[in-house]
RNA sequence: GCCAGAGUAGCUCAGUGGUAGAGCAGGGGACUCAUAAGCCCUUGGUCGGCAGUUCAAUCCUGCCCUCUGGCACCA
């Protein structure tokens, strides 16, 4: 079987998650279960990354053990995962030793190399952000802003990696493999980057301005460059498994250049160990078609609007919305739309109606196919296409139109009842209209089988439910379950909940 | 300023070197199994602008305009 290993960025605990976490998790779950359907033996990881000054700061301003800080936070990120439906395989949380130690290792194993050298860092310091500043931080008149208080020069000790010896190898492999990052362009924008110098990668942080980090193996007055620490969490959680390198690191385009696109295969090569085989860089959403913000109030709660509404119709969203790679926008007027014509309207009635006859006409067994004719030769023709065209398109992480795809196909359901009309059927005695009637309550479950089939990977639960009604098992994977034929045959229906029930007013509230 | 992306029907987006497409919204109609859902028909665009290559360009080339994002650590 072959094996798949993807993983999405660990999320930085200094603040709760919002809809691009929501996001991200959910593009990589749909990965994750595409691939499942194909048959492959996928492993996926998500977490959170938890060290760091940021980190420190903010539990100290609660007046919080830092330890309890990260651990309510990542509780919040572990509460949004199971609220997704997020199939991952694990959480990693880089408080945890397994993968303090895979850092420290690595840590070693560089120096002992000498790739990591001590060196005298000079620059502006700010005491009261904690943090050195650059020229670009200065002021026009070259004064610094008030909100970084008194700014000293000072001379501090530091380690370093050494980035630029191995920036001719980056290059290489960059021009050597094309399909590095997805979309194309980011990965042009990564070699423009690579045109100028790299400097050598600071990765140590004095104790004494910064004790939450791993301390270096070498030197304990030091603790390690969260960047270092936090990106080898995606080698950590799989070393002993033996599933390195990743198939792709699913991340935003903030953290391509330099952490990813940069830092993290080099690091990898320089350790030996091969880098991931891609990068998959998603864009950003907007909320109601502008940044979103918390301090203006343009903000989308993911876990109450989730709970709102419905895990589903929120994953449904969130692929069938934005192009990956491209940013997109969010509002709740926008989901209301998709959700009452895709969701509701299409899918969700087609489940009712279709459960609903079958129970008037036939006593809730789904009758034998007896005829074809020109109304099921078109459906039965235009299944194979969509499953084709939706298997490609997913391929290519078009799922934004793969879904559309899919829509088609239960629209076209919906247009070929009208056109066979049971209701009409029902009242028709003679053995041609009977043999007509069962051959359509065939028909319709078959292809609500075979459409809803494709949604899984985006809407699971959903989709098992409907596939419960149809007294089918639980989707496994897709191998036989994409040709047409009469499984269905004598199966007894059974009762499905409205999927996605109309919200009471339509109005917005 | 530099780099990148986007600019196609009211909205969200597909798409192709050869007389422009989908979904939603809008208009009309027939039906009733169904979540007043679904189905059929339909209005609507000089495919950002200019020039070039070509028998032919929305799609190729060049220039320009507008919007968005990035420019070193926030998905």
């Amino acid at each position: 079987m072959k094996s798949f290993y993807l993983t999405t960025a660990i999320d930085y605990v200094n603040g709760s998650p919002h809809l691009g976490h929501a996001y991200e998790k959910v593009l990589a779950d749909v990965i994750a279960r595409t691939k499942r359907m194909q048959g492959m033996d996928v492993f996926y990881l998500t977490g959170t990354d938890e060290h760091g000054q940021k980190i420190q700061q903010s539990a100290r301003a609660k007046g919080v053990a830092t330890q309890q800080f990260v651990d309510e936070t990542a509780a919040e990120f572990v509460q949004l995962a199971q609220l997704l439906n997020l199939s991952n395989n694990d959480f990693i949380r880089t408080t945890e030793p397994r993968h303090k130690q895979v850092v420290r290792d690595a840590l070693q194993q560089l120096f002992d190399k000498g790739d990591i050298y001590q060196a005298e860092y000079q620059g502006f310091y700010s005491a009261r952000q904690e943090q050195f500043l650059q020229e670009k931080d200065r002021q026009p008149d070259g004064s610094w802003p008030e909100i970084f208080g008194e700014v000293v020069e000072i001379t501090e000790s530091n380690y370093f990696f050494k980035l630029r010896s191995y920036q001719p190898w980056l290059i290489e492999h960059l021009k050597a493999n094309e399909q590095f990052v997805f979309p194309a362009h980011r990965r042009k924008s990564l070699l423009e980057f690579l045109n100028e110098p790299l400097n050598d990668l600071c990765i140590s942080r004095p104790k004494d301005r910064l004790e939450w980090g791993i301390p270096l193996p070498f030197d304990e007055n030091y603790v390690t460059y969260v960047w270092f620490d936090a990106l080898l969490n995606y080698y950590s959680a799989v070393k002993e498994l033996g599933r390195w390198p990743a198939d792709y690191n699913v991340i935003g385009k903030d953290i391509l250049i330099p952490a990813h696109g940069i830092y993290w295969p080099i690091m990898l090569h320089a350790l030996g160990l091969p880098p991931p085989k891609a990068l998959l860089v998603h864009g950003w959403w907007s909320i109601n078609g502008a940044k979103m913000s918390k301090s203006t109030g343009n903000y989308v709660d993911p876990v109450a609007f989730t709970q709102q509404w419905n895990v589903d119709a929120m994953r449904y969203f969130l692929v069938r919305e934005m192009t990956v790679g491209m940013d997109a926008d969010f509002s709740p007027e926008q989901f209301l739309v998709r959700y009452n014509s895709e969701l509701a309207n299409n899918l969700g009635n087609l489940v009712n109606r279709t459960l609903n006859m079958t129970t008037r006409f036939a006593a809730g067994v789904v009758p034998a196919a007896e005829v074809t004719e020109e109304p099921e030769r078109e459906l039965q023709a235009l299944w194979p296409k969509t499953r084709d065209e939706f298997m490609a398109l997913s391929d290519g992480f078009q799922f934004h139109v793969a879904l559309e795809r899919a829509m088609q196909f239960i629209t076209a359901t919906n247009a070929y009842i009208e056109k066979r009309a049971p209701w009409k059927l029902a009242k028709d005695p003679s053995p041609a209209g009977q043999a007509q009637l069962r051959t359509t309550l065939a028909t319709i479950a078959e292809a609500l089988r075979l459409g809803s089939a494709l949604l899984w990977p985006a809407m699971p639960a959903t989709v098992d439910k409907i596939r419960s009604g149809l007294a089918q098992p639980a989707l496994a994977q897709w191998e036989g379950e994409l040709e047409w034929g009469n499984r269905l045959s004598g199966a007894k229906l059974g009762a499905v909940d409205i999927l996605f029930p109309k919200p009471a007013t339509e109005k917005k509230g």
